[in-house]
DNA sequence: TAACCGTGGCC
DNA sequence: TGGCCAAGGTT
């Protein structure tokens, strides 16, 4: 193997030597200085708003994280309020933002720098890593960016830029941090880290590159050979699996709805939702040799769910054609998972299924809304008694109009949107 | 190693 | 509409 970045095809040191690479830092803070962008973590800083940044920018966008960045500082401006805070208000302010295990880990982070690091964070790479949610990528950020510390960090941005400036299509994350680490600038790591980055993610761009306005396009293997769009290497993904839930909105006599906390691990961990069960797969929906056999089906799930009650109503705009499978058996999956929390109703209006597309998951959502004004089980597992300190009651009734006020996630969202738009009243009635 | 974990914008 | 992608970490 070629050492990367020694002699090139065309002869010309490509960032071999100590010269070129002095020229190469020279440019690239140059850049940072004068075509930087004016972000609000890059304005008054401090470790912890450097690593809440970090987080936030977790394979997330700068446009996103803009304004929730401000807005998380107004409500936690420190390790202190952070750590003091609950996982609900915690959860609440990151809703929207999405990978809610960063919300989680830097929640735990900030108790254990109150705890045990004595409301300082540490600024060795090493102690930054034991900390939850922090893992190489972020701990040489952090060192470098909040402490001056000398060492690389290696995220997306960089990795493609480097795969560019040496023509690698893909190399290890050993070879990139080695890579990185001997293209350091030593005494400015920091804005030598965060300029790579900017350099990535506003003129080495993944798709349409502006490789005619780069600032270091002279030490470029990838523009000289004309193999930019080809580096680095992408990967096939695996398509993502579909999956359809029923979603039971339950109503009480007071015209309250239901809402349960998903489990802390797994997707959407720690997020509150309208209880919510897988459907049985569909059979058009499937490939050959996967997935169930028609006969795994719960029993009744294909039965008339409605059968002794009143006839089940349909939203406008709910779907009768294509998803109609699905939204056969939704009501008495619905019903179902209202039982298992103790609760027996009526399922009365079928809403709009709502689509929604995870990073690995394709889901569809049919929710239910369901009456539980002639039951007379509503009261006793629903009890709003916590479990203990810090974990309130898994199971809550809430105004419709205090939805906002949970931290639901995008998909549960659009449920609570669709039932405040179809005017509770009528259905109660 | 590869799968899992959200969301919104873009083409 | 649907696939791809964006300042990764965990298991």
């Amino acid at each position: 193997m070629q050492a990367s970045g020694s002699k090139t095809e065309s002869g010309r040191n490509d960032l071999g030597d100590a010269k070129t690479v002095g020229e190469f830092r020279a440019a690239l803070l140059d850049f940072f200085a004068r075509r930087g962008r004016d972000l609000p973590w890059r304005r008054a800083r401090n470790p912890y708003r450097v690593l809440v940044s970090e987080f936030m920018l977790q394979q997330t966008r700068v446009e996103t994280v803009r304004e929730r960045y401000v807005r998380w500082l107004r409500r936690f401006p420190g390790w202190r309020e952070l750590a003091a805070a609950s996982r609900d208000e915690v959860l609440l302010e990151w809703k929207g933002m999405g990978y809610y295990a960063r919300a989680r880990n830097l929640h735990r982070t900030a108790r254990i720098v109150c705890e045990r690091h004595g409301g300082e964070l540490p600024p060795e790479p090493k102690a930054l890593k034991e900390l939850p949610g922090v893992g190489d990528y972020t701990a040489g950020a952090v060192a470098s960016i909040a402490f001056g510390r000398a060492v690389p960090a290696v995220d997306g941005n960089v990795r493609r830029v480097l795969c560019r400036l040496l023509d690698l299509p893909d190399p290890s994350p050993r070879e990139l941090r080695d890579l990185a680490a001997r293209l350091l600038h030593p005494t400015r790591p920091g804005h030598h880290n965060e300029a790579m980055m900017e350099l990535g993610a506003t003129v080495c761009t993944p798709r349409t590159p502006r490789c005619p306005t780069c600032p270091v396009r002279s030490h470029c293997a990838a523009h000289r050979l004309g193999t930019v769009r080809e580096r680095p290497l992408r990967k096939p993904r695996r398509p993502p699996r579909r999956v359809d839930y029923a979603a039971a909105v339950a109503i009480d006599r007071a015209g309250r709805v239901l809402l349960v906390r998903r489990p802390e691990g797994g997707l959407l961990g720690g997020m509150w939702e309208f209880p919510t069960a897988e459907l049985p797969c569909d059979v058009a929906n499937r490939r050959p040799n996967h997935g169930l056999d028609r006969r795994d089906r719960p029993a009744d799930a294909t039965g008339d769910p409605n059968s002794g009650s009143e006839p089940l109503r349909r939203a406008a705009g709910a779907s009768s054609n294509h998803n109609m499978h699905h939204a056969a058996a939704a009501p008495t999956v619905a019903l179902e998972r209202l039982a298992k929390l103790g609760l027996r109703g009526v399922a009365i209006v079928a809403l709009a299924p709502v689509r929604h597309a995870f990073t690995h998951l394709r889901a569809r959502y049919h929710p239910v809304v369901v009456s539980l004004r002639d039951s007379a089980a509503t009261a006793p597992p629903m009890a709003d008694a916590p479990t203990n300190g810090e974990d309130p009651a898994t199971a809550r009734w809430v105004e419709p109009a205090r939805l906002d006020a949970f931290a639901l996630p995008v998909a549960q969202q659009k449920i609570a949107e669709q039932l405040i738009a179809e005017q509770l009243g009528d259905m109660l009635e």
